[in-house]
DNA sequence: CTGATGTGCAACTCTGGTGTTGCACATGAG
DNA sequence: CTCATGTGCAACACCAGAGTTGCACATCAG
């Protein structure tokens, strides 16, 4: 797995509100399971078990089963190596503006 | 427009591949319009200007009309404002679970 | 064992987004 | 003026994804 596919399944992963609202809550938690976070939002268990999935396929969270229960936790290092990515692509962009810029001056 | 509101839509907007590689090209020429980013891409001219709409709204790209052409450029300050959001983000989570792992050793 | 709780799997609906095509309008070149 | 080029608008097809429902399987409590 490159780092470029870390990228886009996070950014996927990222587009979806709800995902991003799931996230705010296992983060809150710490810990909770897919009927647990189905409590805190307005769709059914099968959904939130979905929206794992694919949080779980971008690396953003990791589980545990224990007994009849499946738990769920974030995992940062996925985000991070996203945010790093994309500060590097704005910094390269800031650095093609300034070039162009500059040539437009001197000409 | 609040903060928040901003990374909504470039997460958005770069959950799509398409609007991805259509940044690639403009970062990579500086300036460009629809029919000539058409030419490097594998779909119809009105898909590019569909695209670079949402890329617009999202405030990832500006554009100028001159005489009968549009001119895309970058804009990097949203994309580096949703970079230091999630970057946050990552840092945020990196906390709480050192906080949760100490709590673990001491109980 | 029996019932209750939590999960997994599969089929289904349905909306939104991606892409297309066709044509009308605007502007530069000759 | 005339033609070519670039853009804008609208209607349409298509499909992946978000959500639902129903039922079967697994596990803990009594």
């Amino acid at each position: 797995m490159t780092g470029h596919d870390v990228v886009d399944g996070v950014l996927a992963a990222l587009a979806d509100p709800t995902r991003r609202r799931l996230l705010d809550l296992l983060a809150a938690h710490g810990q909770a399971t897919a009927t647990t976070l189905a409590g805190g939002l307005p769709v059914s268990r099968q959904a939130i078990v979905k929206h794992l999935t694919v949080l779980d396929a971008a690396g953003l969270v990791s589980s545990v089963k224990i007994g009849r229960e499946v738990r769920y936790g974030v995992r940062p290092e996925a985000l991070d190596a996203t945010a790093r990515w994309m500060a590097a692509l704005a910094a390269d962009w800031d650095r093609r503006l300034a070039k162009i810029k500059r040539i437009a001056e001197q000409g």
